[in-house]
DNA sequence: CGTTCGATGCACT
DNA sequence: GTGCATCGAACGT
């Protein structure tokens, strides 16, 4: 019910190189209009992956099926499965042709806190408590789950919906950059962002 | 604290 | 058949 001065981040915000749109990303919101509800949550930690030359992209490959969006127009989402398990979320950046994108990797809970609740316990059978609200969105396989963002959003719009990223005048105390998480090839790359310090940050080494 | 490991689907070789 | 841009439970120290 509040959040109503958010502006939906246009296509030239994404057609930038991505470091620039990576450092830009935090602290914007991810927003998805769903029947159930609106949920909501400012980005706090995101990662880079630019180009067939970057081992972890998954255009290192060159174009596939699978990847496509990854070479499509900037703006778009690029939605995958993961391990068989998790479905995370991108942002496709830079031109079309140059494949790059930005995972999204935790959020701060901003709207829809219930439903993300309600999400996340019924992923895990409901047989725990109550997440708490800084975990609810930690991690890239645990938000998607809480936004209800699945492969049936990939390539979709991120201007036009129904998952959006709106600029709401958040002001980011600080950003770190690290090496980005879970991947076997190119961790050093210091193309991880994060929200200085920020409690609902994901990862066994949570904070830098 | 720390590390290991199973679950699970699918694109790619 | 292999290898993941993960999560969380189960163990060891």
């Amino acid at each position: 019910m509040s959040g109503r001065r958010g502006s939906v981040l246009p296509v030239s915000f994404y057609a930038r190189p991505t470091l620039d749109v990576l450092a830009d990303m935090i602290g914007k919101v991810l927003v998805h209009d769903h029947p159930a509800g609106r949920a909501a949550g400012a980005i706090v930690e995101a990662e880079a992956y630019i180009g067939e030359d970057d081992p972890a992209c998954h255009a290192a490959p060159g174009p596939t099926k699978r990847n496509a969006p990854l070479y499509g127009p900037p703006g778009r989402a690029y939605v995958y499965l993961n391990y068989g398990i998790h479905d995370l979320v991108n942002a496709v950046t830079e031109d079309e042709g140059r494949p790059a994108a930005i995972l999204i990797r935790a959020l701060a809970p901003l709207e829809g806190i219930d439903l993300m609740q309600d999400r996340r316990r019924a992923r895990r059978q409901g047989r725990d408590a109550p997440v708490p609200e800084a975990n609810l969105c930690c991690g890239p396989g645990n938000l998607t789950v809480a936004m209800a963002i699945d492969r049936r959003l990939n390539g979709s719009d991120l201007v036009r919906g129904p998952i959006t990223i709106e600029d709401r005048g958040i002001v980011v105390p600080g950003l770190v950059y690290s090496g980005r998480i879970g991947i076997r090839h190119a961790a050093d790359r210091p193309w991880r962002c994060v929200w200085r310090g920020h409690p609902a940050l994901s990862g066994p080494r949570r904070g830098s």
